[in-house]
DNA sequence: AGCACGCCGACT
DNA sequence: GTCGGCGTGCTC
């Protein structure tokens, strides 16, 4: 008998051993071997048993045999192969990379078990208002997804013991999934007491002892929960029935920068479907995939009450009026002004943002500026009337761009379009033009000369990539309240933890708007969601803007985030993006022209079996900057209507005949791509 | 991914 | 004259 064997290395092959007389009878599907590969050792996994002559081995020098069998039961009881071969379709990494995340961390040897701790007489956390009906789904163990969206305040350190203990009945466990590594103590902490002794704990940090019994109490039951980030979804667990999601809509959940790539969100939905096994996923600000859905029924949403107005907190801009318990009107109108900066030309700080800084500083109260990102494209407009050139189709500001020889020239973000840089102002004939987009350091200054006596701290990109003592000097002169001002990118939102800020700014709203990324409406939303968190009472968000008729701005005033998700799920659906379409990314490269234009051949024919309904393909688009004398780059966008539709297309364009001198990127659910 | 082979630069 | 850089190729 052979074994056709998966190793986690990054090669989109398996290969065939021979399996000695003695393992015939235990080798089965899903259980680890160690079988010799090249000169060295490796542990890889039975993917099939099967007899000798439904092998093909025709170009065989050698077979190699299994040197021995890891265990002789699957460690996992849902079968992480198809899961597995799932992940490799959906993200087109290596099939042995996909299967490889569920047991890289397995020991060697797996310990023999020790008894399973009895449940104590853990405490009972406090009933959670609200939670009732969500709770009783999850008590009745029936299989389940759900969305619980958390109201502004919510105290998630009282909310997921009530939700994880309502699920977790008998012997079955949990997994709580955190986008953020500093998140993991104070839920730990939280959920000690009702679960004594068996809570684990797992991220990328841990001491190599400390991994290995946290991996080993997920395997053997021990652990009643594990808290985790994003890998922790590959946990092997003996008896996971319940996943819970916090901040479901964050992106660090997506893994990009290495294979194997997949979604966090999607994997545990897919697992605990596989499980038979209840998912709950978290956030005040679900993302659009989640929340269409809910639209669609797969999904039934539950909506938390707010902690404020359970009247157990007395802090955060929801305290300011006397609201009416219900999660959606419990939060009062925060002070959101959005600025249109049309009527400021010229300014970094306009009018109304530049007084309200002066007066919190004379209060000697903190303020955060969200200033652009860095390196991002400028918009022109008119230094005298404040004219600004639209496309003409699409409708949003044109974006100025360098061309590799230096010359400036326009585009639409959304369609492609290029045009000459204007002369003259066709409003007022002026000829003075500014560009329009703020980095940090721009801030920085315009700060320094509103607000002389004022310490400003910064926090960016270049503060990031510095020494981490820079950076946690920087955070915590402002924590503590050394600095009076805190000038950051987006990032700097993450890493401010309790709400107490006088006000909040983000200096250019139109930075994160305009990029080429159809999910820009939604991370702004939640990107002025963070800030408006992070207010005080009294406090004030300000959004400076020349796109003020925008739609991410029309549900701000009362943080109407279902209102915004239900707008932005209908332009989906207009536009034929996620969650309505999968969308499968071309991207092609080459000094040489003809070749180019080759390999785009090749492949819009071998997408040609999306008809109709299916799918649609945009492009070729140009990437700008990339446009040097050259060297081409171009990419095609293909939207599916299915996930197996998009699935076939990545399969069908990664299996392209490479043609020489191109190069060929391939890639499943790019985000923001441009 | 490992691991080895292989062919050019600065060193005990 | 060797040690060692990392390009290329292979793994049943």
């Amino acid at each position: 008998m052979l074994a056709e064997i998966s190793f986690p290395i990054p090669l989109r092959r398996t290969f065939y051993y021979l399996l000695p007389e003695e393992m015939e009878l235990l080798a089965a599907p899903g259980l680890r071997v160690q079988a010799p590969l090249g000169k060295r050792e490796a542990v890889g996994m039975i993917v099939r048993v099967l007899p000798e002559k439904d092998a093909d081995l025709t170009g065989f020098k050698e077979l190699k045999t299994i040197t021995r069998l890891l265990e002789e039961e699957p460690l996992f009881p849902e079968d992480a192969l198809p899961l597995a071969r799932w992940m490799a379709g959906r993200w087109g990494s290596p099939p042995g990379l996909c299967l490889g995340a569920f047991y890289a961390h397995a020991p060697k040897d797996l310990a023999a078990q020790g008894p399973v701790p009895q449940a104590g007489l853990p405490a009972v956390p406090a009933e959670q208002p609200g939670l009732e009906k969500l709770s009783g789904m999850l008590s009745s163990g029936r299989p389940g997804t759900y969305l619980l969206r958390l109201a502004p305040g919510e105290r998630r350190e009282l909310l997921y013991p009530a939700v994880l203990a309502a699920g977790l009945t008998g012997n079955a466990q949990g997994l709580l999934l955190v986008p953020d590594l500093g998140f993991i103590p104070s839920l730990a902490a939280a959920l000690e007491p009702v679960f004594p002794g068996r809570v684990g704990v797992w991220h990328a940090r841990l001491t190599p002892k400390k991994r290995a019994e946290a991996w080993a109490g997920a395997f053997d039951g021990k652990h009643k929960i594990v808290i985790s980030t994003r890998a922790g979804v590959f946990l092997a667990f003996k008896n996971l029935r319940l996943g819970l999601m916090d901040g479901e809509h964050e992106e660090i959940y997506r893994q990009e920068e290495a294979e194997p790539f997949y979604h966090a969100r999607e994997v545990l939905l897919k697992r605990m479907k596989a499980l038979g096994g209840q998912a709950v996923l978290a956030s005040p600000c679900p993302s659009i995939e989640t929340w269409g859905a809910t639209a669609s029924g797969e999904i039934t949403r539950f909506d938390a009450l707010s902690t404020a107005a359970r009247g157990s907190a007395g802090r955060g801009p929801q305290t300011r009026t006397a609201g009416v318990p219900s999660a959606e009107t419990v939060s009062p109108f925060p002070d959101v002004r959005v600025l249109d900066m049309t009527e400021y030309p010229g300014d970094v700080l306009a009018r109304p943002l530049a007084d309200s800084l002066r007066r919190v500083f004379a209060s000697g109260r903190q303020a955060l500026v969200i200033a652009g990102r860095k390196g991002y494209a400028s918009r022109l407009f008119c230094a005298n009337c404040g004219w600004m050139k639209r496309c003409q189709g699409c409708g949003p500001g044109m974006t100025l761009q360098k061309a590799g020889d230096g010359t400036q020239y326009l585009l639409c973000r959304r369609c492609g379009k290029k045009e000459p840089k204007p002369q003259t102002c066709p409003k007022c004939a002026g000829k003075v033009f500014r560009d329009y987009g703020t980095g940090t350091q721009k801030a920085q200054e315009a700060l320094s000369k509103l607000l002389p006596a004022a310490k400003i701290a910064r926090f960016d990109g270049d503060v990031l990539r510095g020494s981490l003592k820079k950076m946690r000097g920087e955070l915590e002169s402002f924590s503590k309240g050394e600095a009076d001002v805190l000038v950051g990118t987006r990032i700097a939102l993450r890493e401010l933890g309790a709400p107490r800020l006088a006000l909040t700014a983000f200096i250019d709203a139109d930075s994160d708007l305009s990029s080429a990324d159809f999910r820009a409406s939604e991370k702004s939303f939640q990107a002025y969601y963070g800030a408006w968190r992070l207010l005080g009472p009294e406090g004030e968000l300000f959004i400076q803007t020349r796109e003020a008729g925008h739609f991410v701005f029309s549900r701000l005033a009362e943080m109407d985030y279902p209102s915004f998700a239900d707008g932005e799920l209908a332009a989906r659906k207009d536009f034929f993006y996620p969650p309505y379409s999968y969308i499968v990314k071309a991207r092609f490269a080459s000094f040489n022209r003809p070749a180019l234009d080759a390999a785009a051949s090749d492949f819009l024919k071998s997408m040609s079996f999306l008809s109709g309904d299916a799918g649609e393909i945009l492009g070729p688009v140009t990437s700008p900057g990339e446009e040097k004398r050259k060297f081409y780059s171009e990419y095609y966008l293909v939207k599916a209507a299915s996930e197996t539709d998009a699935m076939l297309c990545l399969e069908k364009a990664r299996a392209l005949a490479k043609r020489p001198g191109v190069k060929y990127f391939i890639e499943a659910d790019p985000h923001g791509f441009a």
